[in-house]
DNA sequence: CTGAAAGCGCTTACAG
DNA sequence: CTGAAAGCGCTTACAG
């Protein structure tokens, strides 16, 4: 591969004229300017980014850390994070984490050897080593997904997890449910407790019971697992005429066990999922669900981030963005003259 | 941050001893291994990766093409990519065309400006210009579900889809169907002509009749092209008693517009599909399809590339792998007495 | 407008 | 076993 010296020495002008004239450097003659141009096409000369990454402390390059890049809501955030990027010149390393916090912490070191310019960040493991981690990068991050925890400074991009999910759960009171079910995800997810949480305070504001025998926590958060939850939901309390379901894949699970069962969906049992994805609009699912807005939320990710590298001492206001009820046609009013 | 100069400063040696300490030299005093590491420590010293490229002349970075990664299908072939690459150390960098020609060529212009380790791409449009950049790399490349065009030296690792799609329709034929319709992906896709072909000269082969009334070219990959090229089908043809599609996204189009025109599958019309995403499993859809084992196939091209990467000068056998057919629900036997 | 020189943060012959 | 020096491929004050 040529580099700068071979096309210097092509045109017998130094190195640095040609490294000013790739650049558009202003007092550079513009004849010289055209000769340059025509050598690098000659040589079919390509600047090495590295080279140039090392000097300018700049490489163009920002990391994305998913949890799991096969959830399909992830990939939509991600996708809309690349593509603001993209735009911009910069190029986007993902990280998939699997939740696997050793491979969370590797890629913060990746990221710190490899000079990223910026971070996007989804961890599942808050704890202490890394905490100190982000707190000693000097590299701008912004959470997505995730509450920046306490003693960290910067932003962090969220839907309100709490208040969607008092939604939800209002949306099937007002639809007359008193027997309203919740399949959760894992205990260990913040996203999770923050739903379960809107749901047992919205279910106690109403009077409603919400102990064990309405809540399953499913340990997953698969359309596997909301099968088996549901099951076990149902086991431990066959009177359920509704359930919140901690989000869409859990709720498809649900549904199809309910299908299986040759329960009807909404007509015995209402379902309401949390997300929106793609598969809720199948025909056969048509999951009533709290959307969370993933283009917007990455999009904005990548925005609060852009700015921070442009201006290092910024640190932007987080963003709190609003889910909101997208009804399709697996809940449905409660006959109250047949209910209990 | 720390470089290696504070930590050579620090223990007053040079920069040379710490290096070798660092990388491990086997001659380097144990005792200084012992102190360098620990004023690495100390100091919270890392190294720079770019620096460490520039010379070493290896980023431990290689480059994915990958037409769509909300595509399920090529979301599980990267995944499979990925870990296999990880596990050796090595970064892989998505690059997320949407079937662009520019940013096909844009994704190759960053690989060789970032010194990328090696390639394993899925280039849509091979047309001359691409042809000549890929020539002109000096890096090693795998292409993975395309076959190489020719005049390039460059292994593949792909299905052979005019074996599948022959497989698929004999399935169907045993079944007894004899008007059998196809669902295909775009004119402009390589795939879906192998897919194409191999089910009309297997329909040929067996005397039956394909021509433009059992053929939908559907315009896209999609659910909902699957969706209207199954109307225009059965427009078309309303005799057609078996359907394959080109994929299973086509083919869970094609199951979503039967079942909302009450056509019930598989009792009066059967379809197969192809690829086995993970959504041809759900209750509702139990599609029958041929399996592109994405596993395997993404493992496969990592492996090859790196193996061109430790020896720059093999180039490794191409290798065809067999896709397998998956039987669920959406096919049956076609009852004779009944048809024409 | 152009060139020689220093330097980004490393590695590695070469010499001792 | 260790250090001084050269060099990877660039950019950019500095001087002219």
């Amino acid at each position: 591969m040529a580099n700068i010296k071979d096309v210097a020495k092509h045109l017998g002008v130094s190195v640095s004229t040609v490294s000013r004239a790739m650049n558009n450097h202003p007092d550079v003659r513009e004849e010289t300017k055209l000769q340059v141009m025509e050598a690098i096409r000659a040589l079919n000369y390509r600047p090495n980014a590295i080279a140039r990454g090392l000097i300018n402390k700049k490489t163009y390059t920002i990391g994305l850390m998913i949890p799991e890049i096969s959830d399909p809501f992830f990939a939509g955030l991600a996708n809309a994070v690349e593509e603001t990027f993209s735009k911009q010149g910069y190029q986007v390393v993902y990280g998939n984490t699997n939740r696997d916090p050793v491979k969370e912490k590797q890629f913060l070191s990746n990221a710190i050897e490899r000079q990223f310019d910026g971070l996007i960040i989804t961890p599942d493991f808050l704890d202490d080593t890394f905490k100190e981690l982000i707190s000693g990068l000097d590299m701008p991050v912004v959470f997505l997904r995730r509450r920046t925890p306490p003693g960290i400074s910067a932003p962090y991009v969220d839907v309100d997890h709490y208040e969607a999910a008092t939604e939800a759960v209002k949306y099937l009171i007002e639809l007359g449910h008193r027997q309203i079910g919740f399949i959760g995800m894992p205990e260990s997810s913040f996203t999770g407790i923050q739903r379960l949480l809107g749901y047992r305070d919205t279910m106690w504001k109403h009077g409603l019971l919400s102990d064990d025998s309405n809540i399953v926590m499913s340990g997953g958060r698969n359309i596997d697992c909301g099968r088996r939850a549901m099951s076990k939901l149902y086991e431990r309390n066959p009177n359920v005429t509704a359930v919140f379901a901690g989000n869409d894949l859990l709720g498809i699970g649900a549904l199809e066990w309910l299908a299986q069962q040759k329960i009807v969906v909404p007509d015995q049992i209402s379902v309401i999922g949390f997300d929106n994805l793609e598969y809720a609009e199948l025909h056969w699912i048509q999951l009533t669900t709290m959307e969370q807005p993933r283009a917007e939320m990455g999009t904005k990710a990548a925005d609060l981030l852009l700015q921070m590298i442009s201006d290092k001492e910024m640190t932007p206001e987080s963003e709190l963005i609003k889910a909101r009820l997208i009804v399709r046609q697996s809940c449905k009013a409660l006959q109250t003259t047949l209910s209990i």
